[in-house]
RNA sequence: GUCCCUAUAGACUAAGGGUUAGGUCACCACCCUUUCAAGGUGGCUGUAGGGGUUCGAAUCCCCUUAGGGACGCCA
């Protein structure tokens, strides 16, 4: 059975890079039928934190991805410590004595020269009986593994074919803390070979740590899984995602007013295809389309317009009673309480104008009163006597009429006439007078909704001006 | 600095030896129209550069350049 994992560490919040390599492994293991695990990765007892984790989760579930079965590393302890002896026993690893200092020191010396730095095996070359006096003596120590000193390791890898090591390259990685606590590294060597991790998909940034990890596989005598790297994203200014290029957790888009649907096609376009000429897939369909194969081996550059454009597309796509929900706790959050009623009517108008739920705050005027309008809209419409004279007129006349949208425009069109105007030289006042603004919904769709009431009310504030 | 990865328009991508290099977003124009959207029609931009291999290269190879990643008792 095709088994995958998300492995995330709960040192932060869920971003948008994680949620994609979620994405891809979900997307995977669904397509074939497979298992989705998801793994906290949490031995770095000092960053790690529970809000992190519930973040993690809310994150997931808000996405709609599932996990089968979740795990903590941190519950697992004794795991790693039983194959960590049978290393030691064969020989695999020594114990190393260097306190951090010393290697801070040798590592600058490296910088300072200018040379790539390795861990030079000092510990490597101690006996066995010098070790075992050092540690009866007290002597802090960390567990290293002995890397193969010649010859290569290659990665198969799914998404980029071919990829070689020379061993030399590698140094000893460290399986254990000063505090016994085992390291990532580690970690994820045994997780994935006792969950029978079948792929690992990750990001391409643990390309590096693939030939180490190879190296613990055959030293455990683990069969090797698949292993599948995709591209990063990219910030706007190409270079690692930053929060302010759009690194930001997915709460935060969540916050912002994007919706799940469109953040799940966003992020499975970056990196992969679908089709060769359509992009709108929701997550069923990624499911059916997604194939390893398909995904691109170059960093993809995240770009909000297009973000913005699926939002928009997927919120068109709800009905109005779903938008009415989601749209509402925006309000709320803006300080106004809708009304069920109006609010369903204000959706209707603004349902295809909407990139973000927030938008929906352009529309506060339904709701609150206009106290301010439009500086440029002011200068143009509200300062010559003349004009405020016909909003008079247009007023008083439209006290009579019956406030509905096809009525109303029937009556504002013969008024334009009569008084020898062209229409938007009564409607883009008017609008500026009802909602403040120069642009809005359809006029006389507004107009129905505020009623005729909050209308002539409005319209005689502006007239009042004079 | 060392090792590793990558390179198709402003952005995401398709074509994996033979296509007028296709699609989407953005952008521009027009249509619709009371504004803004949405929708419709049309358009603008591209194979990083240089060498090879080949009858033929975006595609295969090499070099250069540019970008990214890794080099933690982080994951």
């Amino acid at each position: 059975m095709i088994t995958v994992r998300f492995a995330p560490s709960p040192t932060g919040n869920l971003h948008i890079g994680g949620a994609r390599t979620a994405l891809f492994n979900y997307l995977f293991a669904k397509h074939t039928g497979g298992k989705f695990i998801l793994r906290i990765e949490d031995t770095d007892k000092e960053r790690s934190k529970k809000e992190y984790e519930e973040n993690i989760f809310a994150s997931l579930k808000w996405l709609g991805m599932h996990h089968d079965e979740l795990y903590r590393q941190s519950e697992r302890m004794h795991i790693y410590k039983d194959y960590a002896s049978k290393l030691a026993k064969s020989e695999n690893t020594y114990k190393c004595f260097c306190t951090r200092e010393e290697l801070d020191k040798k590592r600058q010396l490296f910088e300072k020269m200018k040379r790539s730095y390795k861990y030079d095996g000092t510990c490597r070359k101690l006996s066995r009986a010098k070790g075992d006096k050092l540690k009866e003596s007290g002597k802090p120590f960390v567990v290293r593994f002995k890397m193969p000193e010649e010859g290569e390791t290659i990665i198969n890898d799914l998404v980029r074919g071919k990829i070689t090591f020379d061993n030399k390259e590698l140094d000893d990685i460290i399986l254990e803390r000063t505090d016994g606590v085992p390291t990532y590294n580690f970690c994820v060597v045994i997780d994935d070979a006792l969950m029978k991790i079948t792929h690992i998909i990750r990001g391409e940034d643990h390309i590096s740590n693939t030939p180490r990890q190879i190296q613990l596989y055959k030293a455990l005598g683990f069969e090797l899984p698949e292993f599948a790297h995709i591209p990063l994203i990219l910030g706007s200014d190409k270079t690692r995602l930053s929060k302010r290029a759009g690194a930001a957790a997915v709460t935060e888009y969540e916050d912002d007013g994007y919706i799940p649907e469109a953040v799940i096609n966003f992020l499975a376009l970056l990196g992969c295809s679908y089709s060769p000429t359509e992009e709108i897939f929701p997550l069923g369909e990624l499911i059916k389309r997604f194939n390893l194969p398909h995904v691109n081996k170059s960093a993809a550059i995240f770009d909000f317009t297009k973000l913005d454009y699926l939002n928009g597309y997927y919120i068109r796509q709800k009905t109005e009673a779903e938008i009415a929900a989601l749209v509402r706790p925006f309000l709320i959050k803006a300080g106004i309480t809708p009304g069920e009623e109006l609010l369903l009517k204000v959706v209707k108008l603004e349902k295809g104008r909407l990139k973000k739920l927030t938008d929906i705050l352009d529309s506060k005027y339904f709701f609150k009163e206009v106290k301010e309008y439009d500086t440029a809209g002011f200068e143009k419409y509200f300062k010559d006597p003349v004009k405020i004279a016909l909003l008079e007129i247009y007023r008083k006349e439209a006290e009579g009429v019956s406030f509905e949208a096809t009525n109303l425009e029937v009556f504002t069109k013969s008024f334009a006439e009569k008084n020898g105007k062209k229409l938007g030289e009564l409607v883009h006042p008017v609008r500026l007078a009802l909602t403040g603004k120069l642009i809005s919904p359809g006029l006389f769709e507004v107009m129905e909704t505020l009623g005729k009431e909050l209308c002539l009310k409005r319209l005689e504030a502006v007239i009042s001006l004079k």
